[in-house]
DNA sequence: GGATAGATTTTGACAATTCAAAATAAAGCC
DNA sequence: GGCTTTATTTTGAATTGTCAAAATCTATCC
């Protein structure tokens, strides 16, 4: 069984090989998201290549391996379902879910995940907008325009909020980002780095361009 | 904050000095509950008399401190509100959940926990009849029979089934003796070490004096 | 009142994970 | 092509929790 230690290498591992064109994850980048010297990352991808979970191109990177690949998506399926149960069926506030499935992911068998998967109905994503891999381990990455980047003047569906941190998101929540809301971009102004946004009934508000960025939208289908 | 393996030393601590009349604690039943060779369990009640956590008496045992109380008390507290929700909510088998239990008690927090009792409508004991810690810190101990020693041919309620192993809680589960079963005590032959039991409308059937030992009973007030 | 059995403690070692800091390799720059 | 910057790796050490096995108590038993 890996550790909890080694399930959160490969998690990270994955997500950072998803942004990534070639699935090559450099050492500094998987240190900087474990919050560890990159000499710890070094130390732990050897140990996990000689465990086969992840390939070790020396100062160049790591890849994972099919096994590797396997235990980061069964983690992220555990952490973005557990979220989603924590806010649909506990009810508690989205900007504090993510800390908490981080300790959860680790502590869940299959059994539990597979109950917990039919009790909130199988869902795609989480509150967040994250796509939930499947059992199977298909994860569906689908790609979006975001408020930094999209069509302005035309009506939006936010589909995804992809940043963790608390702050972050009781702004949006403030502000009613949520996944399933509905706006449309007033303005871009680049030199200020501006987004101006508006809701239906609301008032026009800004938000910075790298704030907009982790906002993700769909041409409102309905709107 | 305490890591996983305080918590479970600090648990079987309580759940050992809760069945001791003054509360001391023999090496040797720590280190037997927590499947570890008894120098190990010596090293670490050093380590958390060094954090205020257990008085040690060296040779004798150990005590929980007040500190070490609280901390036992809300991980116990955990693991029972997690296998209610196993039960209740998730639909498991109840002979799964102390397993699950064990390792989710360490990753919940207690906002989870608060809105985890809520949900479950503030029970006041677990899918076993074991009592949950308030969050004030109280654990109600009632006293009962056990079938090995109650009276017999009178109408009885089980209460607790006070055994976590799988194999006895799925013999006792198939017998229907879960907590709010009622039976009465047919026949009970010392010499052979059998106890011979009847539920309504069933069939009289047999168990071990060791066995029924482990299945409390109250009188059935309904008749 | 010592021998002995049983429990407990001590000692030395090991695996996992981490850091700090020195060493090394790679990449780009004039 | 040599120099500098930056990323990565290596080295040495600390921490936590564990075991095996030797040493040490304690209580008890003739």
């Amino acid at each position: 069984m890996a550790t909890i230690a080694v399930e959160n290498y490969l998690k990270h591992a994955l997500l950072l090989a998803e942004r990534s064109p070639d699935g090559l994850v450099p050492m500094g980048e998987l240190a900087t998201a474990m919050e560890v010297v990159p000499g710890t990352a070094t130390t732990m991808v050897k140990a996990l290549a000689d465990s086969g979970l992840v390939l070790h191109e020396p100062r160049r990177g790591l890849r994972l391996t099919a096994a590797g690949r396997r235990v980061a998506l069964n983690v992220l399926r555990k952490h973005r379902l557990v979220e989603t149960f924590l806010v649909n069926v506990l009810e508690m506030d989205w900007a504090q879910v993510h800390a908490e499935a981080e300790q959860l992911e680790h502590a869940i068998s299959d059994a539990v995940l597979d109950r917990l998967d039919a009790l909130l109905g199988h869902p795609a994503t989480d509150p967040h907008g994250d796509p939930i891999p499947s059992v199977e381990g298909t994860l569906n990455s689908a790609v979006y325009a975001t408020l930094a980047t999209c069509a302005t003047e035309i009506s939006l569906r936010v589909v995804r909020v992809t940043d963790q941190s608390a702050d972050f998101l009781t702004f949006a929540e403030a502000h009613g980002l949520r996944p399933g809301a509905v706006a449309h971009v007033v303005d871009r102004n680049l030199p200020a780095g501006l987004v101006t946004l508006r809701r239906p009934r609301g008032k026009p508000f800004a938000l910075s361009l790298a704030a907009a960025g982790r906002i993700w939208v769909a041409p409102n289908e309905a709107g």
